[in-house]
DNA sequence: ACTAAACATGAACATATATTCATAAAAGAG
DNA sequence: CTCTTTTATGAATATATGTTCATGTTTAGT
């Protein structure tokens, strides 16, 4: 179980290695959207968030629901943002470098 | 400013999202090793042991002193370790999902 | 029924990444 | 000085990954 640990933070991590799906989560964070707004939000195009969600989907960090033509992302548990704002702490403390 | 922080935070996690700079990682949160005992410990080659630490030196993750021969890693400083102990028990609540 | 809006998906492409192999560099042993 | 140990590095390769482009699907409006 133990050798689990390392295979399985790892895959954690690469979930949060992206930019774009950092960006939907940080956003996700302080409320619920649709797609179009995600897309607004984080400026770049339908296609590449909707890929980007998928992703978040199948790591079970975000959950929808569809209302209409929209569909309405938010993050599964409070457990990521928690992880994000906690690193972003972190790395803000040190200066310049990357941790 | 507000924006490099996806960017940031992106490369930070990028460098935790490989299995064996995690190992390398948690067995330096643990004590300070020279490069032979983390391959031992590991249990990869020598080469993916260098290259992986020059990644992590790269980072400012690890810090490294020579002994004669040898080369003695630990970690920067504990950050690093603190965020991987908080992701770790973040991720032992859920129970079979990634997060 | 037709059209438009919102979202998802597959293929293609370019780039990034990790490991392996071979070799170099540094330092002690004899 | 020569040989071995310890570590680092460069090139090559295979694989993974993110974006774009094109298209499909669903739902609403008229």
């Amino acid at each position: 179980m133990d050798e689990m640990i390392p295979i399985k933070l790892a895959e954690f991590f690469k979930i949060l290695s992206d930019q774009t799906r950092l960006k939907i989560l940080m956003l996700l964070s302080k409320k619920e959207c649709n797609v179009s707004e995600i897309q607004a939000s984080i400026g770049t195009s339908q296609s590449t968030v909707s890929h980007q969600l998928r992703i978040l989907r199948q790591a079970n960090l975000v959950k929808y629901s569809k209302v209409g033509k929209k569909v309405f992302y938010q993050l599964y548990d409070k457990h990521v943002s928690v992880i994000i704002n906690f690193a972003i702490e972190h790395l803000l403390e040190g200066d310049g470098k990357i941790a």
